[in-house]
DNA sequence: TTTTCATATTCATAATATTGAATATATTAT
DNA sequence: ATAATATATTCAATATTATGAATATGAAAA
């Protein structure tokens, strides 16, 4: 692989982080797998917008979807990329402690945001 | 520090990495400190190009620079960002062996491009 | 089959980034 | 002081990205 195919490669994907919605769309996503409507009450942004930070976060591969019924569940590829953010705001002199914790696992099935379960209270994030 | 600023601090330093010019920029520099003309030579690109990349990541304070006569020297502040690029670099599934080697530390007051050392040969990069 | 709901896509516009050309500044040499 | 050299800055043109609005698709429900 030729040195510049490879800075493109990489700046590609920090293409993609360099955007404050994107990365707070990976760790609302993290270690689950969510479905876009969760996104939109957790985000609290319009499905429009938010399918299409997703689409982008696909088409390079940093984020997998799947189909189950009506709802698409997104999950994060490869979750080293959580080291990667945690690293980043290392670097950016961020106190570790005020770092966000990417999302706990499981399939949010028991989704909190209403338009999923209307009737849940939970608040995970 | 709220949430809302951190994504955005993280994604600012993600923004200034997502240009593979910038990306081979940094190699460049490496762990050493090397004048303008350096990277001039070694990027054969246009000096005022190169200045302009070098004053978004300083401003940034992803470098610094030192000014020593006629001669500005930058280098990078944190040698730890050659880290997050290897990490990049693995989740796009760059084989390591491919990945370039930061230069070498040390100031190039011998340095290898024909404007600062127009008798030298070597060939550092 | 029509409707509804979750999500995706397309399109247009606004905002931002890239890049080249010209010019300015700061330092040293003459 | 003047000239030369290294580097910085400004400006303008272009390219890319972000974003809202409208619409399309695909699955399930009625």
């Amino acid at each position: 692989m030729k040195i510049n195919a490879i800075d493109k490669r990489i700046s590609q994907l920090f293409k993609l982080l360099g955007s404050a919605f994107r990365i707070r769309l990976l760790y609302s996503i993290g270690y689950g797998e969510v479905c876009v409507c969760h996104l939109e009450a957790v985000l609290r942004k319009r499905q429009a917008y938010i399918s299409q930070h997703l689409m982008l976060l696909r088409d390079t591969g940093i984020l997998e979807a799947r189909r189950e019924g009506k709802y698409i569940f997104y999950r994060v590829s490869d979750p080293t990329i959580f080291d990667l953010l945690r690293e980043a705001a290392i670097i950016q002199s961020i106190p570790t402690q005020d770092l966000p914790e990417p999302a706990g696992p499981g399939i949010l099935s028991n989704c909190a945001c209403p338009k999923c379960e209307p009737d849940s209270n939970a608040n995970q994030n």
